[in-house]
DNA sequence: GATGTAAGGTCAACCGTGTTGGCATAAGGG
DNA sequence: CCCTTATGCCAACACGGTTGACCTTACATC
């Protein structure tokens, strides 16, 4: 049994699998991907990605040290691919919001390692890389340093805070999910009137939003109120 | 087998268990907090918490259609602890954020089960009733019905994803937390100024606020701009 | 080219998980 | 006091991650 995984680059011999693919770390993230997409987030399995790479399960354990390591591996992704995805218009309160939606977006896309990464702070260059341009947009907007290191806090906890609360919604299993769903038509929908009055008046429009992401509701509050903020301080410059 | 699960109210005949132990839902959800608060939030498994009540595990499945129940009424119990230790005083301001507070400081005080259960709708009649004091505090207070469900909404979406978020840093151990903690000062403090001069220009004040929980700031600018929007839409009906 | 070494693929097994069908027993209404 | 049935218990299943032993073949060396 392999107890010290190889490192990749200190890998020599690619020796094909018996159905012919031959492995890398690369390829094996790459197909955890697939599966995730596929078969949803509770559906990335040893055995399923196993059969999806046509090796045995046992043969990830030669490149991680464990699914938990796998989790990280593709979760070391996602930051990166948030900045890669996003291009600056030089407009801060706009520049923000696609920044923040395109990190929800690309962690979402990959639930298990969202809910695995989403409280932690790695320190990585990648994730620092988004650390320093949020700073750059806010302080290069005019807000003096106390309150952009305000706003960029509330920012990226905002933001990690529901990709924890939406990733934790996504692992579910299909069953419990759309359970967790109909909630609001089963349950909520029909509750009397007479105890419930709020939720009755309001039932149809709760059963339309609910299911959905707060996100960017909360985040244009945000945004709103540190232009609103901004605006003052300008003003009593003047 | 027990495909229905017999409710709560319908039960009369109270058996003991093999080991003296007479079961309630009650006493099922309390042990529950407990081998959650002694062995992690992945520590609760249905074997384990058979043999915290002294019962067969298969018994949990006469009170819980299954562990995805369970959770449920977990949650359950830590929303209805927060409405309890919550009064209110007619300023629906006031009252919003002293309820935010409640229930993130109720399911902080058990972060296992709040990371095991933010995310999920439980749809039982301790936290429909939180919801409908918050869509009654929105609605009395002069909301129209669309706007009081979209602030509801992201009110409690807000509350419970920093339950999440701030939950999965306080299940880390003492060591990974103070080390991700320290992560302001050992590794941003020393960043060069030349490629990262933004993140450099506030160490300081990034290393004093990171730590904390963004929660308040963030629920304080979802407050402060739904009432904006509240000023503005009655000064348009004049 | 022949050969030795070990990387890396495979197999079978282990243990722990949620969950279920069948059975035993005692609670408590008639 | 008896009979029904709620409720606890037992054994077993399928599936999960993970491991130790084995085998095979790619590559370095001669």
């Amino acid at each position: 049994m392999a107890k010290q995984v190889v490192p990749e680059s200190a890998r020599r011999r690619r020796r094909p699998t018996r159905q012919g693919t031959v492995l890398s770390e690369k390829l094996i993230v790459a197909t955890a991907l697939r599966v995730l997409r596929e078969h949803g987030a509770a559906g990335l399995t040893a055995r399923r990605l196993g059969t999806a790479l046509g090796a045995d399960p046992s043969t990830l354990y030669r490149y991680f040290s464990g699914m938990d390591d796998l989790s990280r591996a593709i979760g070391e992704e996602l930051m990166g691919r948030a900045r890669d995805n996003w291009t600056a218009t030089g407009d801060w309160r706009a520049d923000l919001r696609s920044l923040g939606l395109a990190i929800h977006a690309s962690y979402l896309a990959h639930p298990q390692a969202a809910a695995l990464t989403a409280s932690r702070v790695t320190g990585r260059p990648r994730e620092i890389a988004v650390d320093e341009t949020i700073l750059g947009i806010l302080r290069s907007a005019g807000f003096p340093d106390a309150a952009a290191v305000r706003v960029y806090h509330a920012f990226i906890d905002l933001s990690l805070a529901f990709v924890a609360l939406d990733a934790g919604a996504l692992v579910l299993t299909h069953e419990a999910r759309t359970k967790d769903e109909e909630m609001w038509t089963s349950t909520y929908a029909r509750l009397p009137a007479e105890s419930y009055p709020n939720i009755a008046a309001t039932a149809r429009l709760l059963a339309a939003r609910m299911p959905l992401s707060a996100y960017p509701v909360v985040l244009d509050a945000l945004l709103e109120n540190a232009a609103a903020q901004l605006a003052a301080d300008a003003g009593r410059e003047h």
